[in-house]
DNA sequence: CCAGGTCAAGGGAGT
DNA sequence: ACTCCCTTGACCTGG
C-alpha cells in the first residue's frame, strides 16, 4: 500500500488523495485473493487504505464513482468467499480525551472508517467490526468512561452498530471487567474483543476462561464473537538467544561478559517492554467451548498463522529473522 | 540506487 | 525530557 506524508497532503491535496485510494483498493483486492488462496478468511484492514481519512469527505472525492466501484467490487468478494473484515484505527483515537478537538478528530475517523464498509456493501454489524480501545483513563476511570459514553451516544448509528472495544494490557487502563461495565453504561450495545494477551497482563480478578466467558456475553448471538491473540516478544527473544548459545537463560545471564556477542543480544532483549507483542506464535488459544474467530496479533502476520498451522516451531522462524537482522 | 532516518495523531510507563 | 508500546510500513533525503 501506499501513505501520504503530511506535505504531500497539504500541497497536493484531494487530488492525489483519490490516486491512492484507487491504488490501495488494488492492492487490497491482491492481499484477499492471496489469502483466500491459502485459505486464511479474516483480515485487518490498515486504515492507511484512505489515507487521510477523517480530513475529507469521501463522496465529494474526484473520481469517486471509481472508488465506489473499487469498494463494492472487494466487499462482494469477501463476502461471497466467507472472508470477514474488520478495521482497527489506531491509538490515536480516544473517544474520552478531555480536549474536544481529539474528540471531534477521533469521531470523523471513524465515522469514516463505517463509510467505507458502507461503501464495500456491507449493513452495519459486528460482523464488520471496528476495533478500537478506551484509549484513556486520566487517573480517573469512572469519569472517562461516562465521557467516553456520552460521545458514543452522538456516533451515528451505523457507526454504533460496528464499534467494539478491546481490553488493555496495563492496571492503569481497562479490563474486561471495566469494559463489561462501560458495556452496560451503552446500553448493552457495545461488544468486548478479548486479548488474551492484553488480558494475561491486566486480568483484574478473573480468570482467562471467566474474562473470554464475560466478553463473549456481549456480543449478539447471531454474530461470532472476535478474539487477539498474541505472545511475549521477550520470551520470544529469551528462547531464540538459548537456542543459539544452547544453554538456558538464566545460566546465560552470569557468561555475559565473556560473549560479547550474547551481550548485543542480551541489551536488546532488556531494552524489550513486557507488553511487547511476539512475531511469531507457539500455540493457539484455548477457546473453552465458545465458537469464536481469533485474529493473529503476531508481527510476522500471515507468516505467523501460516508457520503455527504448518506446526513449524516459531523459535526456528524466529531464530531465522532475528539472524537475519544482527 | 540504496540505507537509514523520518513520519499525522493520544496516552501511559519507565528511565 | 526522551523512548518504547499500542497501530503500520512507506516516504524522503543524503551519500
Amino acid at each position: 500500500m501506499r501513505s501520504i506524508r503530511k506535505g504531500t497532503f497539504e500541497a497536493g491535496g484531494e487530488a492525489v488523495i483519490a490516486e491512492v485510494i484507487l491504488h490501495n483498493l488494488q492492492i487490497l483486492q491482491k492481499t484477499l485473493e492471496w489469502n483466500l488462496d491459502n485459505d486464511i478468511r479474516a483480515f485487518r484492514i490498515g486504515s492507511e487504505l484512505f489515507p487521510w481519512m477523517g480530513h475529507y469527505s469521501v463522496e465529494k472525492l474526484e473520481r469517486f464513482k471509481e472508488i465506489e466501484y473499487e469498494c463494492a467490487y472487494t466487499g462482494e468478494f469477501a463476502r461471497e468467499n466467507g472472508i470477514r473484515l474488520s478495521f482497527h484505527p489506531g491509538p490515536f483515537n480516544v473517544l474520552c480525551s478531555p480536549d474536544p478537538a481529539v474528540v471531534a478528530k477521533t469521531t470523523k475517523e471513524l465515522e469514516a472508517h463505517s463509510e467505507i464498509f458502507d461503501l464495500m456493501g456491507y449493513t452495519p454489524s459486528f460482523d464488520t467490526k471496528i476495533n478500537i480501545h478506551v484509549g484513556g483513563a486520566y487517573g480517573d476511570k469512572e469519569g472517562a468512561l461516562e465521557t467516553w459514553t456520552q460521545n458514543y451516544r452522538r456516533l451515528s448509528a451505523s457507526l454504533r452498530k460496528r464499534l467494539v472495544i478491546e481490553n488493555d494490557d496495563k492496571r492503569s487502563m481497562y479490563s474486561v471487567k471495566d469494559l463489561y461495565g462501560l458495556h452496560e453504561l451503552c446500553d448493552g450495545e457495545l461488544p468486548i474483543t478479548f486479548d488474551y494477551f492484553h488480558h494475561s497482563l491486566h486480568p483484574d480478578g478473573l480468570s482467562e476462561e471467566a474474562a473470554l466467558g464475560v466478553a463473549v456475553s456481549t456480543w449478539p448471538t447471531d454474530v461470532v464473537p472476535v478474539t487477539h491473540y498474541s505472545e511475549s516478544r521477550r520470551l520470544e527473544y529469551q528462547s531464540i538467544i538459548e537456542q543459539i548459545f544452547q544453554n538456558n537463560f538464566m545460566n546465560l545471564q552470569e557468561d555475559l561478559h565473556k560473549w560479547p556477542t550474547l551481550q548485543l543480544y542480551y541489551d536488546q532483549w532488556s531494552m524489550i517492554k513486557e507488553n511487547a507483542h511476539s512475531d511469531y506464535v507457539n500455540r493457539l488459544p484455548e477457546t473453552y467451548g465458545h465458537q469464536i474467530d481469533v485474529m493473529l496479533e503476531a508481527k510476522a502476520k500471515d507468516r505467523a498463522l501460516l508457520a503455527v498451522r504448518e506446526g513449524v516451531e516459531s523459535i526456528e522462524e524466529g531464530r531465522r529473522t532475528f539472524t537475519e537482522v544482527i
